[in-house]
RNA sequence: GUGGGCGUAGCUCAGCUGGUAGAGCACUCGGUUGUGGUCCGAGAUGUCGCGGGUUCAAGUCCCGUCGUUCACCCCA
């Protein structure tokens, strides 16, 4: 073992593979931009009552997977399991829901949660998540839905699922509750599933074993017990979807964690991960802002998880040939010490009108250095020595075809300048 | 938190019933004087995760520990 490693279960992305890491993230941080919605930037560490209140005391998140620790003033502080709660916070903190509403805004980055590991699961994973508060539009929910289909698409997903269901209103979750419950003590359960029950008997739905599914099989199911309002809007979105050619299932078995949500709720589930598959969700929230003392306004928002839809698209080989993971477009080789000096000026220039460009270090044989501009996957590639410098001609080669033509070196940033090219 | 698998060069792994380590890829150099990707040759690389035990002898057996992985659980 070395003498330090990185803290048990936290994924970590470097070269290659954080190209990908990067151009997953930024096509899910594109969908939601071109849907007007705007960045939210918030502490990764937030007062632990926010999570308790916001997220639910009888969650499994708040009650045994939060790192929670107290600062130097004694404040107790959490870092951030998800991201719902703190843009909730933000939005009352700052009057921004006394603006325009809906106020749509989108988030990215860290969360912690301290489960055991295991493959897309870690202690500190990677969201992209949006909200739109302050209106109960059906149409809103649907375009949240769309914004997180709409991105798995334009990264070539196809073997995911998306299921949705409506978790109805406050009253229509309270009379299913009791009949739930009801049905539930007839059951002869051992006593960590009944000790689950009680937290939320709707865990009972999403339980894995056979004889659990078939003894739930004849249930109550919440679908059941909407009111007439929340039906509607279920149905409205039912419809959006299907116009816009969005395939979905419903699941009205479908539980979520963390007690906030109400109405719409909806999950993405890849087909080709193993056990933790889900690779995004979320729903409406009435009630949280309320709950945190805002104005009772209405809201919805998703959580995407970038380390899973980074593992779904390697499963379904979406990368293949269609990316080039360099940003290069010249590499530069200098001959000797002398030349060295030169193309470390000359490079700098070339930077300096946007140019990307890199050179090669060290003192390494042309073959060494030659390979070295294959490997950074630069577009053109030009060597200079002593004729070079005093002729001002260079040979520019084009890696791909291995061709060359000469150029003068003071042409060079206006050959290589983007429009020109 | 519970249960199972695994942990050997940078990476993927081989190493049979215990006798002090190997392959492929990658890397560096070379194959005519200044041009990569193919091919050929050469070279460097490991306290066999860590700690303890059994043994004349342990990568190989036992215990512990850390990490990882799969499932439960949970969820992104």
């Amino acid at each position: 073992m070395r003498e330090l490693q990185a803290p048990k279960g936290v994924s970590e992305y470097f070269p290659p593979r954080s190209y990908y890491f990067e151009f997953v993230r930024q096509t899910l941080i594109d969908s939601a931009k071109i849907s007007g919605y705007q960045l939210m930037e918030l502490p990764v560490f937030e007062d632990t009552e926010l999570f308790r209140r916001g997220v639910g005391e009888s969650t499994d998140v708040v009650s045994k997977e939060m790192y929670t620790f107290d600062d130097r003033g004694g404040r107790s502080l959490t870092l951030r399991p998800e991201g719902t709660a703190g843009v909730m916070r933000s939005v009352i903190e700052h009057n921004l829901d006394k603006l325009a509403l809906p106020i749509k805004v989108w988030y990215s980055g860290a969360f912690f949660r301290a489960e055991r590991p295991q493959a897309g699961r870690y202690r500190q994973f990677y969201q992209v998540g949006i909200e739109a508060i302050g209106l109960p539009d059906p149409e809103i929910d649907f375009e949240v839905i769309a914004i997180a289909d709409r991105a798995f698409k334009s990264l070539g997903l196809k073997s995911y699922r998306l299921d949705i269901t409506s978790l109805g209103d406050a009253q229509s979750r309270a009379s299913h509750r009791i009949d739930l419950v009801e049905f539930i003590s007839k059951l002869n359960l051992d006593e960590a599933t009944r000790a689950r029950s009680e937290i939320n008997p709707l865990r009972l739905f999403d339980d894995k074993r056979e004889e659990i599914i078939a003894i739930m099989a004849d249930a109550p199911l919440l679908l059941n017990y909407l009111s007439k309002e929340s039906k509607e809007s279920f149905a409205k979105v039912q419809e959006l979807l299907a116009r816009a050619k969005i395939d979905y299932v419903i699941n009205p078995r479908m539980v979520r964690g963390l007690d906030y949500y109400t109405g719409t709720t909806f999950e993405f589930v890849s087909e080709k991960l193993g056990a933790q598959s889900g690779i995004g969700g979320g729903g409406r929230y009435d009630g949280l802002m309320a709950e945190l003392g805002g104005d009772d306004l209405s809201g919805i928002g998703f959580g995407l998880g970038v380390d899973r839809i980074l593992l779904a698209c390697e499963a379904e080989g979406v990368f293949d040939s269609t990316l080039n993971n360099s940003e290069l477009s010249l590499f530069l080789i200098a001959l000797g010490p002398e030349e060295k000096v030169f193309v470390s000026v000359l490079l700098n220039d070339l930077r300096d009108s946007g140019i990307s460009c890199d050179m090669a270090y060290g003192d390494r044989s042309l073959k060494g250095a030659m390979k070295s501009a294959d490997r950074s996957g630069a577009r053109y590639s030009l060597v200079i020595g002593p004729d070079e410098i005093s002729s001002g001609n260079v040979l520019l080669k084009e890696m791909r075809s291995g061709e060359s033509k000469e150029v003068r070196i003071a042409s060079l940033i206006e050959f290589l300048t983007p429009s020109n090219s």
